[in-house]
DNA sequence: GTGCTTATCTGATCGTTGTCAAGATTGGCT
DNA sequence: AGCCAATCTTGACAACGATCAGATAAGCAC
């Protein structure tokens, strides 16, 4: 009911609004649980008029393209990050798996603006796909025995592995498993027994529909 | 431009308004590409005031939900049929998948509104759990080898290939794979081979995670 | 310093949405 | 016939995304 977050009284022009917005446009989303944030609601938290960020952003949807960008900074980061502690023996795909589904969990509202943010541009980010989570999947699965030159072979199997990864994380994110949860030994069992399911590939299986 | 359509114009009382929103909702989920109907347009569609539907549901998402039952139903049968046509030595598992993923694509809002119906409400209603699309999976699963006395085992099976099917569904629905769907020569292959690589059973394999 | 240009922010406004309360209309029961 | 409860309409409210004219300030020429 408080009048947002305005302590000291800005000067009539914000220093640098684009980052201050993004940045308010993360606290509501960590805030809320639908990730329906209000532009109207950003521009209040950031202490500005509704109309305000419309000089950083053209539309609603490019600011969380913003948001959304920075979620995948985040997620490659926490990825890097897991991948670091995992032991040299275990799968480091059902690793990267597991971090992907636990950002998702952890950051319910950004995962899914960021979802929503690349079914609107037909392409994937280039970034992502160079140097984000996208790369460090490809990295594991040649770790893992795949050919390095077999492009296709590559794509095929880094798309199944994003696509299973996708789909547990919007399952599993909500959905009920207490029995089958308690009967794995918990969550990060669960998670690893799904995971290792789906990502059962052998570099010398044929591709081609037969 | 024109209101609507109210070709007869019908008595106060309309003789099943119910129903006769529910359709309008249809109508609307296929016409618009963004699954974001909004209520007020199903109202209009059905030649009714705006707060006409609320002496039928409760909320929007109340409407939204009897949607999404709707679309399970056809989901199923659509399963069905599909597996009906399918050879004998097929994989089953992977017919049923490409029909999950086809009615995702050929209806893409009412299937975004399925899913997010079913993220509100905790548990998979207790009809598609029973007589589903879910059962058909089960099925395929005790009939590719797995225990059916194993209960737990068949759960995460089902679980899995529902998160792939899933993961697949959202990441094609959109995504360009143009290079990858013509090196595998079509689109059906293309999600053959997705599918196949995601749902790699052997009923003799260990489910806790190691 | 003064004056001009340009980027930034405000205020008001439009059309739309979900939702509600109050009143009109009607089918069914007595 | 007369009433009741269900149904639909009207009118309203707050909140939303978006746009516009105008206020403000920063940067730069001189």
């Amino acid at each position: 009911m408080e009048p947002a977050r305005i302590a000291e009284p800005r000067p009539y022009h914000h220093g640098d609004l684009r980052r201050a917005l993004v940045e308010a446009g993360r606290r509501l989303l960590e805030a809320e649980n639908g990730s329906d944030i209000s532009l109207r609601a950003v521009a209040r938290e950031a202490g500005v008029s509704p109309a305000a960020p419309y000089h950083h952003f053209k539309d609603k949807s490019e600011l969380l393209d913003a948001l959304a960008m920075e979620g995948w900074d985040q997620l490659a980061d926490q990825m890097r990050a897991d991948l670091a502690l995992t032991d040299p023996g275990q799968d480091r795909l059902v690793a990267l798996g597991i971090a992907y589904v636990r950002f998702s969990r952890e950051n319910p509202a950004i995962y899914r603006v960021m979802f929503d943010c690349s079914q609107n541009h037909e392409a994937m980010p280039a970034k992502l796909r160079e140097e984000g989570a996208y790369r460090l999947v490809c990295d594991a699965l040649i770790e893992s025995g795949l050919d390095p030159s077999d492009e296709m072979g590559l794509e095929l199997a880094s798309t199944a592995v994003w696509c299973a990864a996708h789909g547990v994380a919007e399952m599993v994110g909500f959905r009920e498993f207490s029995p089958l949860k308690a009967h794995l030994g918990g969550e990060e069992a669960f998670l690893r027994a799904l995971l290792s399911r789906l990502t059962l590939f052998s570099a010398e299986r044929e591709s081609p529909a037969g």
